[in-house]
DNA sequence: CAGTATCCATCAGGATACTG
DNA sequence: CAGTATCCTGATGGATACTG
């Protein structure tokens, strides 16, 4: 292996570290939607993700944002308007989630 | 999204499919492994994996054989001898893999 | 509308000891 | 050597109610 390893037990690889990055149940899919409608409010995605809490979902959308993956954008009107779009970085992520999609359709069955 | 949908909430997009499949803390980087190096028995694979303990090995083993990625001959001899590699169905996860570590190379810092 | 706050369930993962 | 068998823990995720 070529990535950094560690003696406390850390990182080993950097696959792994890639997969704690993306791991999240639904970063991919938020991520993936994101970068197909390039802009959605938070109940437009949560609409999108059927399942999941606001908990999870603002969870998600937080780290994220800290990872540098999405932009939030607040509009302060009443009511609220908060939109979400995929960053630059965000999109070099693309070729993972695009290789994961294409698997994931070839040989997903409907389970 | 393009992926099979269903009402009971469990799979919503291809993406989640493949993360089902590969999302495990090890397996990811058990499959690199292997891709790598061929053909690994139990403890030499245990070696590469700091940290690791023997149930979750043996059960991500398991799951990654149940799933087809991986082939497990045991040589009934003694001392015992197992060996572990790839399946050519396991390789079609390569291009995830790769991209993965791709990614985690570039963008990953020893944190 | 877009979130927190709270509480709870689940389970993947880990430590350790034993076994064919 | 290559595993099970137990037992345990913390992180993750979920339901629901409340809020600016």
């Amino acid at each position: 292996m070529d990535a950094p390893m560690d003696n406390d037990g850390k990182l080993k690889c950097s696959i792994e570290y890639t997969l704690k990055k993306i791991g999240g149940k639904w970063k991919t899919v938020i991520l993936w939607h994101l970068n197909v409608d390039g802009t959605l409010r938070y109940n437009a995605l949560r609409r999108l993700l059927p399942g999941v809490s606001h908990k999870v979902l603002s969870q998600q959308l937080k780290e994220l944002e800290e990872d540098g993956f999405i932009h939030r954008v607040q509009f302060n009107s009443i009511p609220p308007k908060v939109e979400y779009s995929i960053t630059d970085f965000g999109k070099t992520l693309m070729p993972i989630l695009e290789q994961m999609h294409v698997w994931g359709t070839e040989h997903g069955s409907l389970e």
